[in-house]
DNA sequence: TTCAATCACTTATTATAACAAGTAAAACTA
DNA sequence: TAGTTTTACTTGTTATAATAAGTGATTGAA
């Protein structure tokens, strides 16, 4: 047997579905729905949930619960290599960013394995970690039209974040690398799903466990050299990556 | 001022993190954790369902709350296009199907958009939907070494689906047609999260609201024409996608 | 010994209750 | 009129309580 909470969750689902409530449009409050459902608060409660984790609606203490527009914006990852800031421009969407963070770090071991740093220095000499092995952190937060859109978290190697460190607090690292004659020539990357933490919450504007989707980059320079490692982490209810793949 | 709930679910979420609870792991019963944290049950649960929500634990009823392995199996998308199955298949995994749904329908807007299907004949004669715009919809549940794994909904041109309904049923699409000298040369795809409706948390055995993956794509053979557009959605928890870009 | 019933423990569902806190409009005051 | 206060309504948090239902071990009967 179904729960109580889910068949209401369900049948408010359907009304979303069918056009009872449009986009944007309030739902009845929990005291109106408890009338209609002649069910406790609790249970309206949790059918609201239900609601809420399948990003069908979004509550705002004070107002309301209001129906979830289902607009995503796609970044394009197709060969040739287009760069965020250039495929967003082309969507006619302005994008500009926050710089939070750019220090001088030691790297965690998924970003020593990515940019091919040797880890056995520390193994031999656990009291000296060797200064060779620090990488540069940026931590930047990205705006589409002034609305919070994305965290970009990424570690660049040494030499290029100490030679490029006040330009790359202003500007978007692809073409400032590019400008610089240090072409990427390929990308690696893996795209997935996690949830928002207190952190990301916080920075994000969304709920503790909103769903995010994190595109984990490591860009290579010719010769298969790693210099750039990063996640580019964005609100899966309003972003996903499309691409196109040929046979040969 | 954070929530009660939110400090507690904290603390045990960097409890996890650092490895007090091993992934496995059963977490302290919701009485133990009312007696250890001293707040009423209906707290516990919400501290509780906020690490459920950030994918760090699961509950079973019956047995209690265990920590959740991380582990993802990363299916590839990269150039030269290499198919599901094969992908799998060079990971070691075990892949079987279970044909759900095998009929012709009407496509929906999208599906008609998608593989380029006129819709200007139903706006003529709205009387008779012509036979021509049908499409065969497929739906299969993969399963990974006998785990469910994903649940793939295609639309597939009525010809093809005449021809090869029998073997459609048995055998991965795409090989499938590759076989039969019907060469897919590209893929048009995007990927996304969404959240688990009532059906489908019923068929990938998750709860309501869990994320998932989807992989949606449209194959096309020489000269552009689509043939078959569909959905691969899986558990985001447990899978995600890799590829590599080149410059040129 | 084997199988079924029972029991203890677990999470799930639902109800009632009270107070906190955010929002917006109405009412009131200067 | 302009600005402030109040009020009504909204969701958020937390507590206590009772029952349902799934799980696994123990007990007991055949």
């Amino acid at each position: 047997m179904i729960p109580l909470h889910v068949s209401i969750s369900e049948k408010l689902r359907h009304q979303i579905d069918s056009g009872d409530y449009l986009p944007g449009e309030k739902l009845p409050s929990e005291h109106q729905l408890m009338k209609m459902f002649d069910v406790s608060r609790i249970t309206v409660r949790q059918a609201v949930t239900n609601l809420v984790n399948q990003g069908l609606v979004r509550s705002h203490q004070g107002k309301g619960v209001f129906v979830t527009p289902q607009v995503k914006t796609a970044y394009s990852l197709s060969s040739p290599l287009t760069f965020l800031d250039q495929d967003v421009a082309n969507k006619g969407i302005h994008l500009s960013f926050n710089n939070l963070t750019f220090r001088k770090v030691r790297p965690p071991d998924q970003v020593k394995a990515a940019l091919q740093l040797e880890s056995s220095a520390s193994n031999r000499l656990e009291k000296s970690p060797e200064k060779s092995s620090m990488v540069y952190l940026q931590k930047k937060l990205l705006q589409m039209d002034g609305t919070v859109g994305a965290m970009d978290i990424s570690y660049i190697l040494l030499e290029l974040g100490q030679r490029f460190g006040a330009q790359l607090k202003q500007k978007m690292t692809f073409p400032l690398l590019e400008a610089n004659e240090i072409s990427i020539e390929s990308i690696q990357a893996v795209i997935e799903c996690t949830h928002a933490d207190y952190e990301m919450s916080e920075h994000l504007e969304v709920s503790l466990g909103h769903p995010l989707i994190v595109y984990r980059y490591t860009a290579y320079t010719r010769q298969q050299k790693p210099i750039l490692y990063g996640e580019t982490i964005s609100r899966a209810d309003r972003f996903c990556y499309s691409l196109t793949i040929h046979k040969t």
